[in-house]
DNA sequence: AGGATTTCTGACTTTCTAATCAGAAACACA
DNA sequence: TGTGTTTCTGATTAGAAAGTCAGAAATCCT
């Protein structure tokens, strides 16, 4: 059985496959590909080694399934995002960039993995684009321009916009370890992530329209 | 020799060095430590393999002698920053991130450096926290809360102010592979890099000044 | 229960990589 | 020129990691 994203439950097999697949996604988005070893996601999820390429052909394989977990995240913003099509523009952004903090505190290998994988380039960012994140991107940015054009937000280039909200956004999540490090704050304690959403939200994505409704 | 950072230059050697380190900080900030193989540094460099190790005694050795030559980088931004003590710290704050937009580009491993490790965490981190980030993070964060202090700047926590601007700052220049996968785009372009100092000085930090002065 | 199927594992092979080392080549200097 | 020093390299070693496979263990079905 090789990559199969969902099965019937009746076996016990899916069942192993999805702890591998969440071991494999934790460790990969903390630490990339090539940090992390078959070994140490066959222990995180409790199995032998040997059972990962039973699940999955290869390496690529199962960090390419592992990707697909998120897919039923970004699925569900997507689908967040749709059912508000006839907002305004600059609302319906409003509403991606609070549904991306969510999102991404719940489930921060999303932006670590898109940090990772985008710098380096190459077929795995290839495969990222295709699958999973170019299309949200791509809406994005399409929204991003129709506020531009309807006027509410300055007109800067609109792939930019959407890269730096994004980066702006996942840089205080993606990098908590440094935060620790550096200033000795978590920043994913309750009182911490209420700051920065309204950061986030009000400062930088209201310094980015040009009438800011909230003051 | 091991990791000799200054030298005479009469002497070959430490031309040779120099070499192998700008490959080094070239490749490790792209890919990060074990992503990349002695064997492409020494490519890379145009010497053989075991010349690496002639120079510096194993690779994280040579990771840490390829990141010290950011700090001539660094040294330069904290330099330039200190010239301007005096000035009001909002003022102080926009020339901080207008010499990280210059540096960021002129260098772009400094980012990605910080993004590699600072999400994985660990040594390498806390060896970057000592030695380069860590004194630069503190020293802004100082500044970002003598702006909250004096009214200047919106109440947010000051350590998030500080990594979130440089998150926004280096999220384009960082993520250029994915722009251009994702959007046929490159930021690097003279007319897209000041659009984005546009948009990082003037929308960004202006959204998190309470009285932004540029329209 | 008993056979068939699925799931899993220990042991093994192959490949890749960091690190070592003896000695060659380049160089400085008398 | 000859000698000693610095710089560099090819060949090799040791170890780690991915991937393979025969067969054990568990599970399912009748």
């Amino acid at each position: 059985m090789l990559e199969a994203v969902a099965a019937p439950p009746t076996r016990k097999g899916p069942q192993t496959a999805g702890r591998i697949r969440e071991a494999a996604l934790e460790l990969f988005s903390r630490l990339g590909f090539e940090r992390v070893t078959m070994g140490e996601i066959a222990a995180a999820a409790g199995v032998s080694q040997a059972t990962l390429h039973y699940h999955f052909d290869d390496k690529a394989c199962l960090w390419r399934a592992a990707m697909l977990q998120l897919g039923a995240v970004i699925a569900e913003e997507e689908r967040l995002l749709e059912a508000m099509a006839d907002a305004p523009p600059e609302v319906q952004l409003r509403m991606a960039m609070k549904l991306f903090l969510r999102i991404s505190w719940k489930h921060p290998a999303l932006g670590r993995i898109v940090a990772l994988e985008g710098m380096a380039g190459g077929e795995r960012l290839a495969w990222l684009d295709a699958h999973l994140t170019g299309p949200r991107n791509r809406r994005l940015a399409e929204i991003a321009q129709a506020a531009i054009d309807s006027g509410a937000l300055k007109p800067f280039p609109a792939p930019m916009l959407v890269i730096t909200l994004q980066a702006a956004s996942a840089g205080v999540i993606n990098l908590a370890p440094m935060m620790g490090v550096s200033f000795g704050m978590d920043p994913s304690a309750p009182e911490a992530r209420q700051a920065h959403e309204q950061m986030i939200l009000d400062a930088i994505l209201g310094g980015l329209l040009t009438h800011p409704t909230t003051p």
